[in-house]
DNA sequence: CGGATTTGACCAAG
DNA sequence: CTTGGTCAAATCCG
């Protein structure tokens, strides 16, 4: 195998103390911001702060449970081979099938419990990948049901990237979307899909196409405006602009919303989490030119 | 006609 | 038993 057991370990171990940190970090932003109800100039929501604080423990106990399950799993397997649900489907006789080999196979899953899974909220649903509907529950003491999807390509590529999405019950214009898995059929959103809005109506879509980093209009698409975020200003950051080069694998967790999307204007800021910097960052504003184009250099980040 | 959605049934887990 | 996640036949839609 590539990585030992330990090695998993120890790469855990920094992500899981990452995440808690990050969770400390965004508890203290939220305890200034309930300071200060009524001051708006904070670049998080305290809503948004809530959900970010409660993403990082969740992926810290996820990483953790990982561990535990991870080892537990391979004691198990070490023993010997593992039961797999056909295994078990044989021991269900009896009933009449309806028909058999892939009918036969019908609800035969493991639940994804230790498959990586991030939660996001924003008020479009749309973010950029094909999904397909799979499925929809009523869930206990919720208001609106869930819906299933899974990735488009799950039958020719093997993608298994599925979400669950659930429009919220305090803010129904808001929709909890949980990722579970990323993809893996090529189809990965390589650039952040970017909705802008502009001070008066109507509001337009931009797109940053997958070779450059330019801004592409988009068709327009049934989206409501995103909310604007003031712009707030920070100290030059971090170690990310040693690592720009892995724009490619970020998952863009939120909209960005442009006060203006005219070329030459510092425009407002958005979260995203990459996969191979395994951290979430805030850009802070994107310079554009006269193309649309903006360079990485001038990034604005927030850790 | 083929791909997407709807929806009731099926199944695992607790 | 209840609940949530998935399947797949029926249906919709471009």
């Amino acid at each position: 195998m590539a990585t030992s057991w330990t090695e998993k370990i120890s790469i855990n171990r920094e992500r899981v103390v990452k995440e808690l940190v990050q969770g400390q970090e965004s508890a203290t932003h939220l305890q200034f911001l309930l300071e200060k109800p009524y001051g708006d100039n904070g670049f998080l929501s305290a809503n948004e702060l809530a959900v970010k604080i409660l993403r990082s423990f969740t992926e810290a106990l996820t990483l953790l449970t990982c561990d535990f399950v991870q080892n537990f799993q391979n004691q198990i397997t070490s023993q010997g081979d593992s039961a797999c649900c056909d295994d078990r489907r044989s021991e269900d006789s009896g009933e009449s099938r309806k028909r058999a080999t892939t009918k036969e196979r019908r609800g035969c899953y493991k639940r994804k419990k230790t498959s990586q899974s991030w939660t996001t909220v924003s008020d479009a649903i749309e973010d950029g990948h094909a999904w397909r509907k799979y499925g929809q529950k009523e869930i206990l003491n919720a208001k609106y049901p869930r819906s299933y999807f899974r990735c488009t390509h799950k039958y020719d590529k093997g993608c298994k990237a599925t979400k669950q999405v659930q429009r919220m019950e305090e803010d129904p214009q808001m929709y909890q979307t949980t990722y579970i898995g990323h993809h893996t059929c090529g189809d990965i959103l390589k650039v952040p899909q970017i909705i802008t809005t502009r001070d008066s109506s109507p509001w337009e879509s931009y797109k940053l196409t997958s070779n450059s980093n330019t801004l592409t209009q988009m068709d327009h698409q049934h989206h409501p405006p995103t909310k604007i975020k003031q712009e707030y200003k920070e100290e030059n950051p971090s170690d990310l602009t040693d690592n720009l080069s892995s724009l490619d694998s970020i998952i863009w967790k939120d909209l960005v919303a442009f006060e203006s999307a005219e070329p030459g204007d510092l425009v407002a800021s958005t979260e995203a989490t990459s996969q191979s910097l395994d951290m979430d960052f805030a850009v802070n504003s994107i310079e554009l030119d006269s193309d649309f184009h903006f360079d990485e250099s001038k990034f604005n980040y927030l850790t």
